[in-house]
RNA sequence: GGUCCCUUCGUCUAGUGGCCUAGGACGCUGCCCUUUCACGGCGGAAACACGGGUUCGAGUCCCGUAGGGAUCACCA
């Protein structure tokens, strides 16, 4: 029987959710659910000056709008403390670890002087001198490193890894203040968690033989490691805050679905074949570490546009309509009516035909709405002069007429006139859609005046004509 | 600087020694469709970082060079 996938996400609150972040849960997520396996979640706040509660808010909200749900309730590492230092206090009696009296500031000159000659700066002032401790004196707790030989991961996507010990230095594991540091609380954390599969940002690659010993020292069994490459900006520089990194509610505001987020940021890094549109459902199915890529990767706009405009066009009027409606609102200045509702959220689905972000929704809904008189753009205002608009005072009277109002018959209409105007059909076309939409872009016309309705259409082909 | 990781079209990627005169997608672009804008259809330009090996044969394996990245805190 194969062991029970347990994947966790840990970030740090120390500010919004960003796009590495949400990708990195995501894949945990994906393995999680993939393997019919637990996904956790855990805040990393140990350190306490830099935590805030608006950040753990940010990044709950941010996994919730993702759709990432996560098992149990989410954990905080703070919430710990006893127990980090019960095993770094077990460490020490053991023999693993030992107390250091050296204070930051001394161990800071310690150690950019040995930089500055070039030398390895392990911290392992007090590591033979545990008989000449100093009565009350303040100690951190270093892990007692071991010096010979190395040890290797078989990393899920970076293969067989391979670090020297002696690249290690005896590194703090609990604070002289008494708090844990993130080496130790990471190891007891997910070893009391019952973490399997450890998948996080590349970044943490290093880190992953500072911990190690942490586990063997305990007698822990060593969870199956995964580092995935980082993202970067658009420009191949890395994406950091002061960078155009923004949170993923960023990507909420700019007018994106969470399934596109979903596709798009599973596809940068992780490939099935040629598939570009994977739904999550797919996602579950065929997601696995192996097919994770290597290298970094830029993130385009381009082609999130891309994917965002494939799910909107999935999605039907009554569920788009929820995306747009607010925004709709405020532009229009008013709360939609009945007949609002029904004619935008038929016209919806074509506006999505051409969208790529929300937001080009309501620009395009807005023409649906009682807004008369329209105001026209300088293109529409163009096409509306001349001998256009006597034209339109003829035309308006035969929509007038049309018994049965729909798109066929609407058509019909317009063609007969056109035909005993001796006009192209174009001629009569483009005026109509300037005085209807204002120069708004919209779909099929017919269809279009079809969902506005006869008074409404007729309504603005006299403002225009009384113009 | 030490250590570690990475390197296929502009971008995301397929490719696990012969199926590759390197495939798909976004973007760009030509044509078609068309009452606008789109969508769609059919085409096009566009890549194995470089140099050595190994092999009958290398994008695929090995070594080196270059470039990029990560990390070296009483941060996580």
């Amino acid at each position: 029987m194969p062991e029970t996938v347990v994947t966790r996400f840990a970030p740090s609150p120390t500010g919004f959710l960003h796009i590495g972040g949400a990708r990195t849960a995501l894949y945990n997520w994906l393995l999680a659910r993939a393997n019919n396996g637990k996904f956790l979640l855990r805040i990393e706040d140990t350190d306490r000056k830099r935590s805030t509660d608006e950040a753990i808010e940010a990044i709950l909200n941010g996994m919730k709008w993702m759709g990432l749900d996560w098992d149990g309730d989410a954990i905080s590492q703070f919430d710990r403390a006893d127990r980090h230092r019960e095993v770094a206090e077990a460490m020490l009696a053991s023999g693993h670890a030992y107390k250091c009296f050296s204070s930051p500031e001394e161990t800071a000159e310690l150690r950019d002087a040995a930089r500055a000659e070039g030398k390895p700066f392990r911290g392992d002032m007090w590591r033979e001198k545990q008989d000449q401790a100093p009565a009350n004196t303040p100690y951190s707790i270093r892990i007692k490193m071991p010096r010979e030989g190395s040890h290797a991961i078989d990393d899920q996507v970076q293969g067989r890894v391979e670090v020297q010990n002696a690249e290690l230095d005896d590194m703090i594991i609990m604070r002289s203040d008494g708090t844990p540091t993130y080496m130790l609380a990471v190891v007891v954390d997910d070893h009391d968690m019952g973490v399997t599969h450890v998948v996080r940002g590349d970044d943490h690659l290093n880190n992953a033989f500072r911990q190690i010993p942490i586990y063997k020292a305990l007698e822990w069994d060593i969870p199956t490691y995964a580092h995935i490459p980082l993202i970067h900006g658009p420009d191949g520089k890395k994406l950091s805050k002061r960078h155009g990194a923004l949170g993923v509610e960023g990507y909420e505001e700019m007018g994106f679905l969470p399934e596109a987020m979903r596709n798009y940021l599973l596809r940068l890094g992780w490939s099935h074949g040629d598939e570009e549109i994977i739904p999550t459902a797919k996602a579950i199915e065929w997601f696995t570490l192996e097919n994770v890529g290597k290298s970094p990767s830029r993130f385009d706009f381009d082609k999130l546009d891309f994917v965002n405009s494939y799910y909107m066009k999935e999605l039907n009027g009554s569920e788009l309509l929820p995306y747009v409606q607010s925004d709709l609102e405020e532009q229009v200045g008013h709360a939609l009516d009945a007949t609002e509702v029904e004619r935008v959220t038929k016209a919806l689905p074509s506006l999505a035909e051409r969208a790529k972000r929300l937001p080009d929704l309501h620009e395009g809904a807005s023409l649906f709405c009682n807004t008369r008189p329209l105001s026209l753009t300088d293109k529409a205002a163009k096409q509306l002069s001349g001998d256009t608009v006597p034209m339109l005072g003829s035309l308006t009277p035969v929509l007038e007429k049309v018994s049965q109002w729909n798109a066929d018959d609407i058509k019909a209409a317009i063609v007969s006139f056109a035909e005993a105007e001796e006009l192209k059909l174009g001629k009569v076309m483009q005026p109509v859609r300037a005085a209807v939409t204002g120069g708004k872009q919209s779909g099929d016309l017919a269809e279009t005046l079809e969902i506005l309705g006869q008074e409404e259409t007729v309504a603005r082909l006299r403002d225009v004509v009384a113009a």
